[in-house]
RNA sequence: GUCCCCAUCGUCUAGCCAGGUCCAGGACACCGGCCUUUCACGCCGGCAACACCGGUUCAAAUCCGGUUGGGGACGCCA
C-alpha cells in the first residue's frame, strides 16, 4: 500500500497560531494513525512578508505542543527552480499563457465592473487569445508579463471528492484564467504548493475551508501536469465569538501558541482541546492520551461546521475559551506526578526557586507537595504564584485573607507566636500531633479553631483558601512553619 | 454582487447518511445541594437547543425544496 504522506506548510508571515496549531496536529495525527509521514514546509514565497523570527517562532511552537514531524523543514524558495520549470512546461504544453494586461489596467476594470454593475469580476482573457506575433511583439516592446493558467474551455463542472465535504463541484465557466508567475518571474503560491506536495509526493491534503476556491483551481494544475490528485479533506474553520475568523492580527496574543506556553498550559492539554474543534470521536470521551487519539483519530468523524473559540477580551473568567481551561485543570491534576514535577520545574527554574534536592534527596516531598496542592490550580504558573509560599520563604501575602483572617483578629498577634512555640516543642511534628496541639490552644483561648487556623493559613501560605491546613504544616516543615508563626509583627506594623 | 461551504443548548458537540427507541444525550460555563474549620477537588441535581416555511411519510432533528442567517473565496498574498 502507498504510503501516507501529508504535510504543514505554514507561511512564515506571524507566529503560529491556534487555528495553524489545530491544522499541523489534524496531520501529524492523520500521519501517525496511517504510520506515514509528516512533512514541514515553510512556505517563504512572499519575501516582503516572510521573516526568520516566524519561522523560528513557527518551529518552537510544533515543538513546545509535541507535533514532530518526519521531513523538513524545506523552504519552498529552495525550489524554486522546479517551479519555474512546471511554469515553463504548462506554457510549453498551451495551458498556460503570458499575460500583458498590467496591474493599473486590472485595477481599473475591476473598479468599472463593481461601479458600473455593482459586481466584482474575474480576469476577462485579454490576453488569452494572443497570436504569436503579437506575443513576440509585446515583448520586443519590453512588455512585462504575468504567466496565467489557462482553464480548459469545456462545458460543465470540474469535481474532486471531498475526505469530509463529499463530492465538490464548480463549473469552468466560472473558474477564471490564474496567474501562476509574477511579471518579475516569481511563482506564485498556487503553483508553487502543487509542484512541491508532487515533488514531496504528498498523498492526502488536510487543510482549512478556506482553501477550498485555491483546491478547485489546483485540482486543474494536478491535471495539466499529469499528475495524481492526492485526497483532499476540508477542515472547518475556527471562529471568535462574533463568527470572525481568527487571526493574529485581529486577535493579538490570545490565538498565539505562545501565549499559552507563557501562561503555564500544558501542551497536551492544548492539543486535546483543539482536537475537539471540529472533530468528535463519536463516544463521550473527551480526554485522551496521546496514543488513544492517534487511535480515535479519522477524517469521517470530522465536523462540517465551523466551531466558535469562546472567549471575550477584557474578562479574566474568559481570557480564553473556558473549556480549554477547564481540559488543563484537568490535565493538570490527574496526570502523572513526574510527569508533572517536569513542567513544575520548569517553572520554578524560571522564578530562581527550583533546588537541586527536588530531584535527589527531597524528590518525595516535592511530587507529594505537587500532588497536594494542584487541586486548587489552574495552570503550571500557579506554582510559582500561588503556592510561592511552598518552595520559597519570600511570597505575598493576599491582601484580602491578611485583613479578613488575620488584621480583624488584633489578638492573633499573640496567639500566633503562642501557637509557633507549641509547634516548636513537638517531637512528633506530625499532621494529628499540630491539630492536636492547635486544638488545645484555641480551646485554652477560648476562641473557635477557625479563628487560629485561618489566620495560620494566611501568615504560613499566604492565600485565603488552600488544602486541609495540618497537611500544609507538615508539607512546610515545623522550622519554617514555626519561623513565619513567630515572625507576624510586620504583618500588623504594615497595616 | 458571484461562486462554494454550513445551520442542534451561551460555547464545544452526539444523534442525521440506513426516519420511529429523541417532549433530543454528553462536556464546558452558569445556578443549587452534599462534603469541608477555608477554598478547591469530588459527588448529586438544575437551567438551556433541533433557524424558519413548505413538501414526502402512519411517523421528520433526521429525507426533499425554498427562505433566512452565518462563514469562506473572489490578489502579480500564502
Amino acid at each position: 500500500m502507498e504510503e501516507v504522506r501529508v504535510r504543514f506548510p505554514p507561511s512564515p508571515t506571524g507566529y503560529l497560531h491556534i487555528g495553524g496549531a489545530r491544522t499541523a496536529l489534524f496531520n501529524w495525527l492523520f500521519a501517525k494513525q496511517h504510520n506515514g509521514k509528516l512533512i514541514l514546509r515553510i512556505e517563504d514565497t512572499d519575501e516582503e512578508r516572510s521573516t526568520q523570527a516566524s519561522i523560528d517562532g513557527i518551529i518552537d511552537g510544533l515543538q513546545w505542543l509535541g507535533i514532530d514531524w518526519d521531513e523538513g523543514p524545506y523552504f519552498q524558495t529552495e525550489f524554486a527552480a522546479d517551479h519555474i520549470a512546471a511554469a515553463n512546461r504548462l506554457l510549453a504544453a498551451g495551458h498556460a499563457y503570458k499575460c500583458f494586461c498590467t496591474k493599473e489596467e486590472l485595477e481599473k476594470k475591476r473598479e468599472t465592473a463593481l461601479a458600473e454593475k455593482k459586481r466584482e469580476v474575474g480576469y476577462d482573457g485579454t490576453c488569452r487569445h494572443l497570436s504569436a506575433e503579437q506575443i513576440s511583439e509585446k515583448e520586443a516592446q519590453g512588455l512585462d508579463a504575468v504567466i496565467r493558467f489557462k482553464v480548459p474551455e469545456r462545458p460543465g463542472t470540474m469535481f474532486y471528492d471531498d475526505e469530509v465535504l463529499g463530492r465538490i463541484e464548480r463549473a469552468y465557466s466560472e473558474i477564471e484564467d490564474f496567474v501562476i508567475v509574477r511579471s518579475n518571474g516569481k511563482p506564485l503560491y498556487l503553483l508553487c504548493n502543487v509542484v512541491d506536495d508532487i515533488r514531496d509526493r504528498i498523498t492526502h491534503i488536510i487543510r482549512g475551508q478556506d482553501h477550498m476556491t485555491n483546491t478547485t483551481r489546483q485540482v486543474l494544475l494536478y491535471e495539466a501536469l499529469g499528475a495524481k490528485l492526492p485526497v483532499f479533506a476540508h477542515m472547518p474553520l475556527t471562529l471568535d465569538l462574533q463568527k470572525r475568523k481568527i487571526s493574529k492580527r485581529s486577535h493579538g496574543e490570545i490565538v498565539a501558541v505562545q501565549f499559552y506556553r507563557d501562561r503555564g498550559f500544558i501542551p497536551w492539554a492544548l492539543c486535546n482541546f483543539l482536537c475537539l474543534l471540529g472533530w468528535n470521536p463519536g463516544t463521550d470521551q473527551e480526554f485522551f492520551s496521546r496514543d488513544e487519539l492517534i487511535e480515535a483519530f479519522s477524517l469521517s468523524r470530522m465536523s462540517r461546521v465551523n466551531s466558535v473559540f469562546n472567549f471575550k477580551p477584557g474578562d479574566p473568567k474568559f481570557f480564553t475559551d473556558p473549556k480549554l481551561i477547564a481540559v488543563n485543570e484537568h490535565y493538570l491534576r490527574t496526570m502523572d506526578l513526574e510527569q508533572l514535577g517536569a513542567l513544575v520545574r520548569r517553572e520554578l527554574e524560571a522564578e530562581h526557586l527550583w533546588e537541586p534536592a527536588y530531584e535527589t534527596s527531597r524528590r518525595d516531598w516535592f511530587l507529594a507537595t505537587l500532588g497536594m496542592i494542584r487541586d486548587r490550580f489552574h495552570t503550571l504558573k500557579d506554582f510559582t504564584a500561588a503556592g510561592r509560599a511552598y518552595f520559597s520563604d519570600s511570597y505575598d501575602i493576599d491582601p484580602k485573607p491578611l485583613a479578613k483572617n488575620v488584621l480583624k483578629f488584633p489578638e492573633l498577634r499573640d496567639w500566633l507566636p503562642l501557637l509557633a512555640e507549641r509547634f516548636a516543642a513537638l517531637t512528633d511534628f506530625s499532621a494529628l500531633e499540630s491539630e492536636r496541639v492547635c486544638r488545645e490552644l484555641a480551646d485554652e483561648l477560648a476562641v473557635k479553631p477557625g479563628t487560629l487556623i485561618n489566620g495560620m493559613r494566611t501568615v504560613l501560605t499566604g492565600q485565603l483558601a488552600g488544602p486541609s491546613m495540618f497537611d500544609v504544616v507538615v508539607a512546610l516543615g515545623q522550622e519554617r512553619v514555626v519561623a513565619r508563626l513567630r515572625h507576624i509583627d510586620r504583618l500588623f506594623a504594615a497595616a
